[in-house]
DNA sequence: CTGAAAGCGCTTACAG
DNA sequence: CTGAAAGCGCTTACAG
């Protein structure tokens, strides 16, 4: 790619007639120069449009000030905002933030990070903690420091600034278990490569093995990020001649949509049939009847993720991981099962 | 930030007996360097790990294979699947993007655009047409290379990858008053600073004023991006003693606010009232009823604007601005008022 | 408080 | 097909 001749230091430097180094400390350091200097170089900096050129500036200090963040995909109203939080964090500090998606796929998400790496992040924000062998070696090798969120673990060297998906789950579907459903089933997220999915799916199950009193888990079926997704799973579930009471869902996106094929097919809810979500996004209380879900705390988890990458990046020592607490909404769309 | 020590080119050319100009040739130029040389040299590439560094690259080629990203914020279900088809189609040309967000503010819109140039950005993607002189000056003067997106204008020596806001509400409106509606009421977004809310207000001005018909626009709120915005707006609209038989809002999210909070007063939409969107973002139909809307080619226009770009930084011809039509998605909240 | 100068890691005409 | 060398724009000890 070509780019337009900009104004260089020395540039500023002869207008202002001053060295290149005192434009550099003007800029970096500007309470090491004289109150009068720096005032006249500011002004020409303003002048002329000066910005300082990233690649001189990473190749003289060995460091960029850009993170890279890799998600599964943007177009999913959890990790956007997380994202925005996230972002906005970096912002203040001054440092850029460079965005791949992987996917949901181990080796595209490699192939993400090491395009990031070599554009030039100096850390990483990673998405939940199952990752190929070959990318955990990568980042091993070329020492890059990352933090993870969307999930947590507690006996983990790895940093995290997340939730427990397992505990999260497992606390929902007690909640379930406790209005008296003893026939659930579960319409998950994909769960392959996907340990948030997967350890949601163990919590469920978890919870109605130690609740006991006949309480079972009828079928899980697991579903990609969309609601006619959700609306198709919830179809398959209800036909069963053994139907469910309840149904937990993964996230909330794939609870809105078995809720509107729930309404489409004249079922109620929570009358006939009880739905439950994940996550607490903004549908949770656009859909009719509006959903009991988990609601996690994405904006904090993002904000707290960028402070411990920049803690990470900037001084010796590790930071702790941060694990932060998810909460059940109560709504509409959890109730008792109706009477036999 | 510090950044732990790797290998350099000059590492590679000892440990493979050439000079740093080959090393670099079979990366960039693999054609001009004999097979058996790059072999080797493939094979101490790998051994050592190595990837070229991005800053040193950066200066001596004078391009980063990185662009830019400006958007008022990726918490925004439209913003965000746009912006994720902007990244994957760069992706596929081996660049990576920079983002940053707005807030919708101008003076910080500028702040970000330094930023990211600062940090090496080769081009930009922003959004909408209304910009603070002090940036569309610092634009210029850089001469820095960038699309537009989210909007349209014909007649601009700008380049855009983005839709006519104007036309679109003007379609929306007319399919309003073809119902039969004649007292409307508009629950905007805000459109200080944001040319498309502007765009979009103006359209269904325009639309009313050209029916004719003794049609009338009672009222147009102006609501920030938030569910409970519409629902408030949406109170205060029916709450006047001459209330309007149809709401025309600036988005899915106020419409979705403004459907929500009918039902919780009891009003029927759209025996009572009708309701139209903006955007067909998944709650239009996760809502209910269902809501009938503007649909916007989101993804088609994000890889659109990538396209352009890539094309504007490659080449020294400009593209063309591309136009993307608009839908109107005829759904459940919108029909004819009720006879009075 | 300021400047001269080395050096960061790469690319790229220019020779050969 | 390959190498020697200049140079990209910055930062940063080191002097003064």
């Amino acid at each position: 790619m070509k780019k337009p001749a900009s104004p260089t230091i020395e540039d500023v430097a002869r207008a202002a007639g001053v060295s290149t180094a005192t434009i550099s400390r003007s800029i970096n350091n500007p309470e090491k120069v004289a109150q009068p200097t720096l005032t006249r170089i500011q002004d020409v900096i303003r002048k002329l449009g000066y910005t300082p050129h990233s690649g001189g500036r990473t190749l003289a200090s060995n460091r960029s000030n850009t993170v890279g963040a890799i998600i599964p995909t943007m177009a999913n109203a959890m990790f956007a905002s997380g994202l925005q939080s996230f972002q906005e964090e970096l912002s203040t500090a001054g440092v850029t933030m460079l965005v791949a998606s992987s996917g949901y796929d181990g080796r595209h998400e490699l192939k993400q990070i090491q395009s990031l790496v070599t554009h030039g992040a100096d850390g990483l924000l990673l998405i939940g903690a199952e990752r190929l062998p070959e990318t955990r070696e990568f980042l091993a090798l070329r020492q890059i420091p990352y933090v993870i969120s969307w999930c947590y673990k507690p006996d983990s060297p790895l940093l995290f600034a997340g939730f427990d998906n397992h505990k999260a789950a497992y606390a929902m579907a007690m909640e379930v278990l406790n209005q008296g459903h003893r026939k659930i089933a579960m319409i998950a997220g994909i769960s392959k490569g996907n340990d948030r999915a997967a350890n949601r799916i163990k919590g469920v199950k978890q919870a109605i093995e130690d609740f006991g009193q006949n309480a079972r888990l009828l079928d899980v079926i697991e579903a990609s990020y969309a609601q006619t997704e959700g609306g198709d799973a919830f179809a398959q579930l209800m036909n069963r001649s053994d139907a469910p009471t309840a149904i937990v869902c993964g996230n909330d996106v794939l609870a809105a949509g078995a809720i509107v094929r729930a309404r489409l097919s004249g079922m109620g809810v929570p009358d006939d049939v009880s739905i439950t979500g994940f996550d607490d996004i903004d549908i949770a209380t656009t859909v009719y009847p509006t959903l009991t879900t988990v609601r996690v705390p994405q904006r904090r988890m993002g904000r707290s993720a960028a402070r411990l990458l920049l803690e990470l990046l900037s001084t010796d020592h590790t930071p702790s991981s941060i694990e932060f607490e998810t909460e059940i909404m109560h709504r509409e769309s959890l109730g008792p099962p109706r009477l036999q």
